[in-house]
DNA sequence: TATGAATGAGTCTTCATTCAT
DNA sequence: TATGAATGAAGACTCATTCAT
């Protein structure tokens, strides 16, 4: 995990072949699925090879090494899962049934989470060490803040700090998933906590005259 | 060889002298430090001992294995900055000037978490895939969130839900310092943004007829 | 940091390839030997990679660990020693001419031990703090002394107390042969000791009155 | 447990005072229990020290090293076990009574063995890889074995071979020992396994003609 | 291209022996 | 003398990566 900046071996190849980006996929979704799972140090290029159903040999033909299949299987999830994120948010958002719609995307948000389990974790603390999974971390969440807020001015919310607001409401809907999938508290009433949410992510975006 | 499944904690010793007492110390902080600056699995119990200023064998006679460094490092931080950070929040909150004051724990709290570093993010997955990490956490967690609410309470707040309310409150916080120290984004106002935050505990505190 | 109690012996391969089976058995025919030679605790696994010329990696895709080295030694070493042996015992032994061929016996079990050199003794040491180890022990006395007295029987010596018999020559070819190889002793005549102990046997298995 | 040849150094005393001479013995005794419990390479120094109530620093005022406690216990042992029983031997044999007497001699051996434990079977390891171990062996042995003809011969038993005789004798019995305190065999009869011993004994030493 | 056996540096841990006090 | 904490070399085992086939 040690951070090189080496350009990519004009080994690895970058497949043209539909075969190839067919395996290439094939591995990388072995892959990711494996390191969410059980993490980035409890899983070894052999469990992915296998997973994969290929030899560890050609791994390395495909992904310079073990960090490219995380930074890959990354990229292949937020594409997968942000776009599609996107897509909903921007078609259910809107004024009149706010609340509603945004119960809605917390599910949807919780389901993401479960994929991720332990892995979820793990990143942050890759991307201290890791200059490369650190980019993708930024890109990642870059990409998503960013988004948001021109959504919600196309549905016609316009406040003030609407940056900083939705990444306060981004962080809130984080933490709910993952405290419903990680910690479940049997202190906690869940029913609550998720209307305690929306009330304050309503709050944060409408402002408290509208909060119920 | 051995078939036994003898407890090894035999030969752990608690220290009691006052120089064992510092030297269990030493090897705690440099530890820590160590792993919290470059997570668990990029730290060597050679690093630890290397930086403690002690042979590796030492470690062993205080600790049963790398991972118990990592309990009584964390043991050792909660109780150094918990304990007085409760303190600390006990004697500031109160009506009067809820803001204000808790703009001082937000303060308090980011330089906690410089301390942390990689280390906080890593515990997450280490807590998923190790039960005494785990362990920790739980505690830890609970340790705070459990006393939070009747602090308030001691001091005249008092709203329904309280627990969740304090849950979410403290996720806040948490993903304020969590954005300052590791992640700062050049596209984020932090005044706008700590002002957000305490307007949203605030209104889950004490309700949006409070909010300015 | 692993918490799981997976077996690992998923990862320990038995080889199919005929490449494999040999390249297991160069291993284990490199470890009994040094293992034998040098004993358990002298022997690294290093040692034993060196000595069968892979890497020390490598051993451990065929062998769970250094004791399983050991017993796959032990396992070959009696299939290879003791099965011709049996059929050697019971094609050679007749009534009428006894003692010569418990000679040629006595011989071969000579050649016997001095593979075993010093394990021999070790593995006495290695069944008392070991179950693996003793299972093995057990099995393999077993094997030879119950197959004994049948072979006897089937060459029509036929006397009370067999089992105990049997017991009691067998342990006086062994001590013979272990005072042969290992503490040979100038003192003594080997020929008079050699004669002494096939009378003995003599008169354990027909009786004093064939006795010479 | 390399072979060296050096010299005991300066540094190891030789205890004169009576206190001293009184720590030594109570190390080896308490390193020689140990050893013959557990095995030469299941026991620790420190093990050896606490069980003997002295530091760990101490022993290596007494011991050149660990091996230097154990030639030192089996020292002891051999003066403290064998003599006297040489002694009962000498005094209870006579050809009246021969039988009797050896089976006396017999369970005196059992006892003997019990203390032994698993050491008994390390030794002979020990013995082939390091030259004290081995030249402590021989010495015993020939003690032994040299020691009882001449008992044989003071009460009139007289037969050739004497020499090869009493060590297949000697043999015996110390199989049947092992036999009984480290594997005892269900399907074994051991009052017959020992009679038979004993009639075979009888037969070696007195000839076939007295053998009832 | 593909395989998966092979490599070997690197990790945690133990323990005989030493040495500061 | 005595202590027992400290040392550090050595050993078992792992796994990302390479390479012969």
């Amino acid at each position: 995990m040690k951070s090189d900046t080496a350009l990519k071996s004009d080994s690895i190849r970058e497949p043209q072949q539909k075969r190839s980006i067919a395996k290439k996929k094939r591995i990388t979704e072995a892959g990711i699925q494996l390191l969410c799972e059980k993490g980035y140090y409890n899983t070894t290029t052999v469990d992915i090879a296998k997973a994969a159903h290929v030899s560890t040999g050609i791994v390395y033909s495909y992904f310079k090494d073990k960090k490219d299949i995380l930074i890959s299987g990354l990229d292949m999830l937020s594409e997968q899962a942000v776009a599609p994120l996107l897509a909903t948010f921007q078609e259910k958002l809107n004024l009149s049934d706010f609340l509603e719609h945004m119960e809605d995307l917390l599910d949807y948000f919780v389901d993401f989470h479960i994929k991720f389990q332990s892995m979820h974790q793990e990143l942050g603390a890759l991307a201290l060490s890791d200059p490369d999974v650190n980019a993708f971390m930024v890109k990642f969440e870059k990409s998503l803040v960013n988004t948001l807020p021109n959504i919600c001015i196309s549905h016609g919310i316009d406040v003030p700090n609407m940056y900083e607001k939705i990444h306060i409401a981004f962080d809130m809907v984080e933490n709910y998933c993952h405290e419903v999938v990680f910690y479940p508290d049997e202190a906690m009433d869940y029913v609550v906590y998720k209307q305690e949410i929306l009330s304050c992510i309503h709050y944060l975006l409408l402002g408290s005259e509208h909060a119920k």
